[in-house]
Order: C-alpha cells, then sequence, then structure tokens
DNA sequence: ACCGATAAACTACAGTTGTAGTATTTACAG
DNA sequence: CTGTAAATACTACAACTGTAGTTTATCGGT
C-alpha cells in the first residue's frame, strides 16, 4: 500500500475540517458561514486556506455548482485526530501514560470516563492483530 | 495573581526544554550536547532558540561561568504539558473521551494503563474544589 | 598586556501560517 | 448578447520557525 505521507494540519485549517467533516460536503460560501460568527475570518481568507488545504491532500474538488467549486474531505476526522494523538504522544514519549495522569490530575478524566474506556477494551480484545477486515475484491 | 500568559512552546523549543530540564541548569553548549547526536543543530541554532525562549519566559539566566551563560528553566515541564494536553483537548471540544477511545482504538492504551490511573482517582477525591491551598500571607 | 579560543550578540534568510486585497473568470438575468 | 454579481485565481505581506553565518565581547593563559 501507497502509505501517503499522512497530512500535517496546523491548528486554524483543523478547524475549517472541523467545520467541513458535518457538512460533508460543500462550497467555501457554506465552510465560511459555518464558522463561529465570533471572530469570523474573511471570505477570501477561507479561500486560501481551503487551497492550501487541497494541495496538501486534505480535500478536493467534487464538482461545480453554479460557478461555486464544492469540496469534500479527504482526511477523514478519525485520521486526523490519530495523527493529533500520535504528536502529542511522541511529545510524552510515546507512552499514554503519564498523558492519561496529566488528565487526571487536571480533573479532565472522570471515573466514568474511565469506566467507558475499560468497557471498550474488555470487550473487544485489545490485542487484536487486525482481523482480517473484509476485502472486496471488486468495488 | 497575575495568570501569567501561558507560554506556548513549539515542538522544537519543546525539544531544548526536554534537554534541559533534566539538566536542571545548564549552559547553551551542554543543551546542545545532549541533544540526539543523530540530527543534531548547529550550535548557534541551539543559541537562537535559547535566546527566544528567554523572551518568551521559559527560561532564564541565573549566572555566568568563565564566558558561558547559564540557563534554568522558569517553565516547568508539568506546565508545559499541561498546556499541550489543554490545547489538544480544546480541538477535541474540551472532552477527555473522545481523546480516551482513540487512544484505546489505537491500542495505545492498556487496561493496566486504565487501572492505575483509575486507583489514582478512587485513592483522591477527584471533584476536590481547591482545598484553599495554604496562603502564608507574611511569606 | 596580548592572543587565541569560546561564547554571546547580531544579522540573515527561506518556509509556513494567518490574513486579506485585487484581478480575472464565469454563470445567469434581462 | 451583454452587464453584473458571485466565485475563483492570483498576489501580498507580516509574524513566526528553523536554521545558521558573521561580528563582537570576554575569559584565561603566557
Amino acid at each position: 500500500m501507497p502509505k501517503r505521507p499522512t497530512i500535517k494540519l496546523t491548528k486554524f485549517e483543523l478547524e475549517l475540517m472541523n467545520a467541513l467533516w458535518p457538512l460533508g460536503t460543500a462550497s467555501i460560501r457554506e465552510v465560511h458561514e459555518s464558522l463561529p460568527e465570533r471572530d469570523r475570518p474573511a471570505y477570501t481568507t477561507v479561500q486560501t486556506m481551503i487551497r492550501r488545504l487541497e494541495e496538501k491532500g486534505a480535500v478536493r474538488q467534487v464538482k461545480k455548482i453554479g460557478n461555486a467549486l464544492i469540496f469534500e474531505p479527504t482526511l477523514t476526522q478519525s485520521a486526523a485526530h490519530r495523527r493529533l494523538i500520535d504528536d502529542l504522544l511522541a511529545l510524552f514519549g510515546g507512552s499514554a501514560r503519564p498523558l492519561m495522569a496529566h488528565l487526571a490530575e487536571a480533573g479532565k478524566l472522570t471515573l466514568a470516563d474511565i469506566r467507558e474506556v475499560e468497557e471498550m477494551l474488555t470487550a473487544q480484545p485489545p490485542v487484536a492483530p487486525k482481523p482480517a477486515r473484509k476485502s472486496r475484491k471488486g468495488a
């Protein structure tokens, strides 16, 4: 597999993606308007950023309606999140432990949170080495 | 309280701090040498960065030995980490839940990790609303 | 007191990011 | 078909980052 180079997004690019993901598919205008009106950048700023996101391969043009281009995310939210977390984790020496500890200390983690994840982990075998996810050869 | 503006460090600045924290106090030369020799930047690069860290208030000069300045961190590792985590958390809408879920999914969280944090949380009352930390008036 | 080695201070520069203005194209209304 | 409004494409630019060279100050030895 090609292993594309895991797109790196800035904070602001991420915010744009956060606007785009729920829309699924949208024009620049729509992305722009869906940003929090409190400190909303100029329309052209969004334009520029979307173009850069396209260069980075995070979004792509899918069609044109009237004279407006319609975009859709190529990078999934999940992939973006994974990247963020991996980066943070790297700064913590690769282990989630100190990260968790910090979260707990800062009161960002409740017992409920823990229990939930615990269930997740016990429900599914944590070390399941990729159960050969169905590969429909044709489509 | 003054609430200083929570210093924002870049990845590389963080790496320098990671070198400095264990040293406790060090010259630029020492910081430089303690960087992984694999892709170690020029001495002057470290100089520049330390200067910028000083401007940002993350380190400070404490003395001079020979003609070399000795620095020490002002920003604690803990504070820096807190900042990192808070930033990440903000991107996740402020809740640790999806973050945890992602960690678990990615196999970065083991049951053991969970248990440990769980203990931390049960040991100390998690919602302790700042037990009025001792304020010696006089100092 | 001078010289050579170090260190610090200053300067430089290219790439990235956030921000947006200006110029050009294009689709639709009349 | 033509004008106009909307969108796109192009251009600009300052702050921040990573990178390091050049110039100047300083310490310590002879």
